[in-house]
DNA sequence: CCTACCGATCGGTAGG
DNA sequence: CCTACCGATCGGTAGG
């Protein structure tokens, strides 16, 4: 009567402390002899779970991408104006990041540590993700509904206000998830002028 | 006869190339040998011009926050309106950031590899300079000429969304370091909004 | 899941 | 600036 269940769980396990490792010294930075620590056990006994180090790394970045990508197609699936589906996608992109900001800030700033051909692809699929906001931002400037001289800058900006987010974002903070989106999506669509809306 | 001018620019030479090296696989998986390497010297013979791999950084770094704190300086010192003030500040920001966006990226994920205190010092001087844009900001919506909930949170973005432009930012591209600095300040002042202005 | 260990590589130093 | 080397630590494996 072997359970395969608690392996899972461990891996699990594993694949979370990692996260939170790696976001706070680094991919690089962290051994598996502490991360093996931090979880009461010893480092060779890890690998009874994983098959390498970054096997996790692997996980946790193509997983993220996968939910991002889910997010956008749920935002985007609801009939909407385009400022309205951008606004959706906005938040969508927000609830992820906020899910899990440990995962998310590994997702934006360790995937380089992927070696190849794992860093490629995962390049391709962040290249893929801002074309569709880009798009979508395109659409938005054929229909009227929004402005700027250039759909390129516009979505790369607007990624960058919201992919900043780990940096600060504290989940026990008095703004909630929700209210980060709403807030993030108003000042990205109308700006700091008092004209704006 | 010795000429000490060799020795720094050969300090110089290090510094760049590190900073490079930095920035491509960060601060803990580059190693000394392959620093060594990219510069045409053996290892033990970079420790004639520098103490160890952390002062690099520690240079790279702390340089850094020097030259953001004379372009802010220099942005509000000027007569100004709040808005004209703050137009100037962001653009003074792109202007070190596009200057040398290597160690722009170094500066701005790579310090946590700097050991205490150093690593505090650097976090209290990166609060300090956050601060002042905030207060400018918060002039700004005190006197009615920019609108947001919120002047902290404002800030946070408007610094995301400029300092994600070393991830994409390249010497170049079609856009002079000036355009981009006046379209940032544009969206981000007026918004993706058509009634933006 | 542990003990014991592998070969490789690390940052840095001594002595020239 | 090089040669030769230090002790420490790395990711990972074998065998139980």
């Amino acid at each position: 009567m072997t359970s395969p269940a608690p392996t899972r769980s461990r891996k699990a396990q594993i694949d979370h402390t990692a996260t939170a490792l790696f976001r706070a010294q680094g991919f690089a930075a962290t051994s598996m002899r502490e991360l093996a620590t931090a979880l009461g056990l010893e480092a060779g006994s890890l690998y009874s779970h994983i098959k390498s180090k970054e096997e996790i790394l692997h996980r946790v970045c193509f997983g993220l991408a996968q939910e991002f990508f889910a997010g956008f197609e749920q935002a985007t699936s609801q009939a909407a104006s385009i400022g309205g589906q951008l606004r959706q996608a906005i938040e969508a992109h927000v609830r992820v990041l906020t899910r899990d900001v440990a995962a998310s800030a590994v997702f934006l700033h360790e995937w380089r540590h992927l070696s190849e051909p794992a860093r490629s692809e995962f390049l391709a699929l962040r290249e893929r993700y801002e074309a569709q906001f880009r798009a979508l931002v395109q659409r938005g400037l054929d229909a009227g509904e929004l402005a700027a001289p250039d759909a390129a800058f516009a979505t790369l900006t607007l990624l960058a206000s919201l992919n900043w987010l780990p940096t600060w974002y504290r989940p026990d903070g008095k703004l909630s998830p929700d209210d980060i989106a709403h807030r993030l999506a108003d000042q990205l669509i109308n700006g700091l002028s008092p004209m704006g809306e």
